[in-house]
RNA sequence: GCGGAAGUAGCUCAUUUGGUAGAGCAUCAGCCUUCCAAGCUGAGGGUGGCGGGUUCGAGCCCCGUCUUCCGCUCCA
C-alpha cells in the first residue's frame, strides 16, 4: 500500500500552485513581462480540466432540467444596468488610512460607527429614564423633549446629512473634512492622523464608441447575473418558460479587487457560473432549500471527501436578500466561500422595472395574476471549483518500494487527458503498433502518446497531471491484439482486447455516470 | 493600497570582503530496453525581474519600479 504524505496547508499549497505551472495548468498572465497582478492565464492541461468543469455544471444544470434554459449574455452591458443592481453605489467605495496603525477603513463606515456611538446614547438616556419614570413613561415624547436626546438627535441628522451631500457629490475631500471635524480616531492608534480619502474603482471602465469626443463610460460586468436578469423577459416570452424555472449562464467577470490574492481565489478577471431560479411569491424558501440540497450534491457527486465541504448561513444579509448561504470548501488556506445560494426575492427584476419603465412580470395562469418573480440564485466560481479540484486531489505518495509519486485523483471525467497510450518500448514496432490504437480510441476522447523514457517514469509523468487510464503496448500486443489498461489511483492493470479500449474508456470517462447521480 | 520578506536556467538551489555565472532534476538528440522515477553519450537553455546610481569592475552595495509570498477591509 502506498501512504499519502502529509503537507501543511502552507507547504501544500504551494505544491500545488507550482504543480499548476510545471505541469501547464495555470500561468501567471503576461510572465515574461513581469506578470500582471492577479490575473492567470489557463494552459494546456489547465484549459481542458476548466471545461470540463464547467460542461460538468452546465449539463447538471441545463441539461438535466427541462425548465432551466442557458444563455451567454454579452459581457458589455447598458450603464443603466449597474445603476439598477446597486453596483454603482456598492462598488465605489470610499476608503482611508490611519498613517500610524496602517489600517484601512471605509471612510463611510467611519463616520457611520460614530453615528451609532452618538445613538447609543441616545439610548442610554432612555433607558435611564424608563426606569426613573416607570409605568407612566411616554417614551415618544421623552424622545422629542429630553434637551440631551434631541441635541444628539440634530448631531445625528447633521452627520447623515453631510455625509449624504458629499457621497452623492462624491466630494472625498468633504468626507474627509467630516471625519476631521467629528474627530474620528482610529480605533487601533487612537490617532487622526488620517491620509486622503480615496476611491477605489471596483467596477472596469471603458469606451463603447471608436471616436474619443463621442465615446461613453461602459462597464466591464462584475457578475454575470444581470445579463440574466435583463433577458428574463426574453427568455420568458421565446422560451414558452412557465414558472418555476430557471436561466443559467457561464462567463467571465470582473472586479478591480482591493487585496488580489491567494493564486485564482480572488483573481481580477473570473469566470462566474450562476443560474436564476425565478418562482412564484411566497414560495421562495422551499426552493431555496430545493437549490441547497442540490447544489451540494453536485459537489458530493464528484467523490471528494464530503468533510471538504459546508453550508455557512449568512446571517447578516445583504440588501437585496432574504436568506443566504456559502458553500465552502476547505482550500489549503482554510475553509472559504466556494459557491452561494442566494433568496433574492424580487429586488433585482424590482430594480430593472424602475429604471428600465418596462414591465418585468410573469402572468401565472393558475393563480390568474401577474406578478414579478421572486428569485433564488446559485452562484459558483469556476476558478475557484478549479482550484477546489486541483488542491483536493493533489497528493504525494511514498509507494511501498520507497519511491514517490506525485498524483492527481481528478475526477474522470474532469481529467484533461483520459488516456495516454505508451509502447512499452520504442522499437519492435510497438511504436507504431501503439500508434494504429491511438488512431482508433482518439474519437471518443482526449488521448496523450508518449514513446520517451521507461515505462514506469511515463506512468509517473501521466500521474502528474491526472490522466486516468494508461493504456501499453507490448509484445504480446503484436502477437493477440490484448494491450494493458492501468488505473490511475490504484495502479491496478487489466489486459484487455484492442477492440474494446474505447468502449472501456468511454464508459469509466464519461460524464454521464455523474449526471444519473445529480437529477 | 500599507507594513514585512523575497526575485539567479522550465523547477529546486549554489556562487559571502563586489573580480569572466554553476549543479541536480527537467527538456531535446542518439544509444540501451526494462510494466511503475533516478542507465550511457551529447546538446540547447541565463544581458542574474526590470531601470537607474556608486565603482576600474555589481548577481552581491544604494535608489526606483514590477512581481510573488506573509499580515489588514470587500467578494465568486
Amino acid at each position: 500500500m502506498s501512504t499519502v504524505k502529509t503537507l501543511t496547508g502552507e507547504e501544500h499549497f504551494k505544491a500545488v500552485i507550482s504543480h499548476a505551472k510545471e505541469y501547464g495548468f495555470i500561468f501567471q498572465s503576461s510572465e515574461i513581462y513581469d506578470g500582471l497582478s492577479a490575473v492567470y492565464d489557463y494552459g494546456q492541461c489547465g484549459a481542458p480540466l476548466k471545461n470540463n468543469i464547467r460542461e460538468y455544471w452546465w449539463r447538471a444544470m441545463v441539461q438535466m432540467n427541462e425548465n432551466i434554459a442557458g444563455i451567454d449574455a454579452a459581457i458589455f452591458m447598458h450603464p443603466t444596468v449597474w445603476k439598477a443592481s446597486g453596483h454603482v453605489d456598492a462598488f465605489n467605495d470610499p476608503l482611508i488610512d490611519n498613517k500610524d496603525s496602517k489600517k484601512r477603513y471605509r471612510a463611510d463606515v467611519l463616520i457611520e460607527d460614530h453615528i451609532a456611538k452618538i445613538e447609543a446614547k441616545i439610548e442610554k438616556e432612555v433607558t435611564k429614564a424608563k426606569q426613573r419614570f416607570g409605568e407612566s413613561f411616554d417614551e415618544a415624547m421623552f424622545r422629542s423633549t429630553n434637551p440631551r436626546v434631541v441635541e444628539n438627535q440634530k448631531k445625528i441628522d447633521e452627520i447623515n446629512q453631510r455625509l449624504k451631500d458629499c457621497l452623492e457629490r462624491n466630494d472625498l475631500e468633504g468626507v474627509r473634512q467630516l471625519i476631521l471635524d467629528l474627530e474620528i480616531v482610529c480605533p487601533v492608534s487612537g490617532t487622526r492622523n488620517w491620509t486622503e480619502v480615496r476611491q477605489f474603482n471596483l467596477m472596469f471602465a471603458t469606451q463603447m464608441g471608436s471616436v474619443s469626443e463621442e465615446a461613453s463610460t461602459i462597464y466591464l460586468r462584475p457578475e454575470t447575473a444581470q445579463g440574466i436578469f435583463v433577458n428574463f423577459l426574453n427568455v420568458y416570452k421565446t422560451g414558452r418558460m412557465k414558472i418555476p424555472f430557471g436561466i443559467a449562464q457561464t462567463g467571465k467577470a470582473f472586479r478591480n479587487e482591493i487585496v488580489a490574492r491567494q493564486f485564482i481565489f480572488r483573481m481580477r478577471e473570473f469566470e462566474q457560473m450562476e443560474m436564476q431560479y425565478f418562482v412564484r411569491p411566497g414560495t421562495e424558501m422551499q426552493w431555496y432549500e430545493h437549490w441547497k440540497q442540490a447544489r451540494m450534491q453536485w459537489h458530493l457527486t464528484l467523490g471528494i471527501s464530503s468533510t471538504k465541504y459546508r453550508f455557512h448561513d449568512h446571517i447578516k444579509l445583504a440588501h437585496y436578500a432574504n436568506a443566504a448561504c456559502d458553500i465552502e470548501f476547505e482550500f489549503p488556506f482554510g475553509f472559504k466561500e466556494l459557491e452561494g445560494i442566494h433568496s433574492r426575492t424580487d429586488f433585482d427584476l424590482k430594480s430593472h422595472e424602475q429604471h428600465s419603465g418596462k414591465k418585468l412580470q410573469y402572468f401565472d395562469p393558475e393563480l390568474n395574476e401577474s406578478y414579478v418573480p421572486y428569485v433564488v440564485e446559485t452562484s459558483i466560481g469556476l476558478d475557484r471549483m478549479f482550484l477546489a479540484v486541483l488542491s483536493a486531489t493533489y497528493k504525494e505518495e511514498t509507494l511501498e518500494d520507497g519511491s514517490d509519486r506525485t498524483v492527481l485523483s481528478i475526477p474522470p471525467a474532469l481529467a484533461p487527458v483520459k488516456c495516454a497510450v505508451l509502447p512499452l518500448v520504442n522499437k519492435d514496432n510497438l511504436p507504431e503498433k501503439a500508434r494504429e490504437i491511438m488512431d482508433q480510441i482518439k474519437f471518443g476522447f482526449d488521448c496523450m502518446f508518449d514513446a520517451k523514457d521507461s515505462i514506469g517514469k511515463r506512468y509517473r509523468r501521466q500521474d502528474a497531471i491526472g490522466t486516468p487510464y494508461c493504456i501499453t503496448i507490448d509484445h504480446q500486443t503484436l502477437q493477440d491484439n490484448t494491450v494493458t489498461i492501468r488505473e490511475r489511483d490504484t495502479m491496478q492493470q487489466e489486459r484487455i482486447h484492442t477492440s474494446e479500449v474505447s468502449r472501456i474508456v468511454e464508459e469509466r470517462v464519461s460524464m454521464k455516470a455523474l449526471l444519473s447521480k445529480v437529477s
